[in-house]
DNA sequence: ATAAAAATCGACACCGTGTAGAATTTGTGG
DNA sequence: CCACAAATTCTACACGGTGTCGATTTTTAT
């Protein structure tokens, strides 16, 4: 069990090996965003972090392990700041917001959320990570639809279906347009934010004509 | 086997070989939605097709060319109903036909969907494919949102780039739910046509309160 | 019937993964 | 400073999947 050894005041717990288990995962994202995630070997990722296949098994059991890892931390600097904007603000400036975060989330870390995506289907505990974070999103998501009126449909859950569709919708889009440069991901991101506001029934603020 | 042996005629084109490859495309598609693209072994697609490796090399050059002939296999089948009902008809019939004709597609060969997007990343000419694909069906919603007046916006081509989220909303939305049951991908198709629909500023038909 | 083309097979080399055990470093108390 | 245990690293190996090669058998056309 990993239990707290008697550490001396407060410093004890700065291991040799979290530092290596940090330069793994710096060197994996590296690796990500250069050459891909089957073309990345575990031989790579070993060199790029200054030691040999053998160590790097040390810390972790697979490459599956390290990248699971990477996308975790990721991830979790995203579930934290959610928590803070959760359903409090104003509609239109919740939905700005959450944008923007997303925006550069994808902006610093964008190898690592579409590799993540893409493996979601193949390593499950990723798949997990990422439905989670996702279910996380369609729950702020369907918040702010049924604060702007939502449940007209038929069903009862009609505004959670729709947020379940706009999420999609704008993890694909983040997925492609990331690829593409910053200035395409701030459109596309304002194209998300105008098709969700008009799904909402919420006018767009500055329209023309 | 349904097969014409008698090569009188017409028919002197059938070879064996044509077989052999249609059967390791189904043997492929099979597996496909058995096991996960990377669980399927190249040795798995021989032995379903009734050969071994080294014969199953002569007809395709590694595993990627086999599934990348599959891809392409399903999707022309998309390519040939898509010009039918081009920009013709009355735009709410058009949206309500392309998404009826989409889920039947989805329904009909989802894992292999599914795989072309698993591996449009790592498998170049799957990209390809797929992006073309994507086009396809970007300019078709680019053509209705158009007719329903949606220049509005500042940029000349607004109704491309809401078109462009559209289809990666669908593409996502049917990805997930083909995954689960038909009855979830004929409601998340519902709801997609839904915000289709209310983007595009036509009012849904029948809709109560 | 026969020769070219098409199709099939078995064996081999290569590469990446994950494991095992030995060896080395690091930290700590006597 | 020394010894000892834990932490860390290395080298070597076995396994499985890929793709290639040359030999061999089956089809097909004449």
């Amino acid at each position: 069990m990993p239990d707290q050894p008697p550490t001396r005041g407060r410093r004890g717990t700065e291991r040799k090996g979290d530092v290596r288990e940090r330069a793994i995962l710096d060197t994996c994202e590296v690796l990500l965003a250069d050459k891909g995630y089957d073309a990345m070997t575990v031989g790579d990722i070993a060199q790029g972090a200054g030691i040999t296949r053998g160590a790097l098994y040390f810390y972790f059991g697979s490459k599956q392990e390290v990248v699971t890892a990477l996308v975790a931390r990721t991830v979790e600097h995203l579930w934290e700041r959610s928590r803070a904007t959760a359903a409090a603000d104003e509609p239109r400036r919740a939905i700005a917001a959450a944008m923007q975060r997303t925006v550069e989330l994808w902006n610093a870390h964008g190898p690592v959320m579409r590799t993540a995506i893409d493996v979601s289907s193949t390593v499950p505990e990723i798949g997990e990570l990422w439905d989670r974070t996702a279910d996380l999103f369609i729950a702020a998501i369907t918040a702010v639809l049924e604060r702007a009126g939502i449940r007209a449909g038929g069903e009862p859950d009609q505004a959670a279906a729709m947020a379940r569709v706009l999420c999609w919708m704008i993890e694909r889009t983040f997925y492609h347009a990331s690829q593409e440069s910053r200035e395409n991901l701030q459109a596309a991101s304002a194209t998300c934010e105008h098709i969700w506001l008009t799904s909402a029934g919420l006018h767009p603020p500055g329209q023309p004509a």
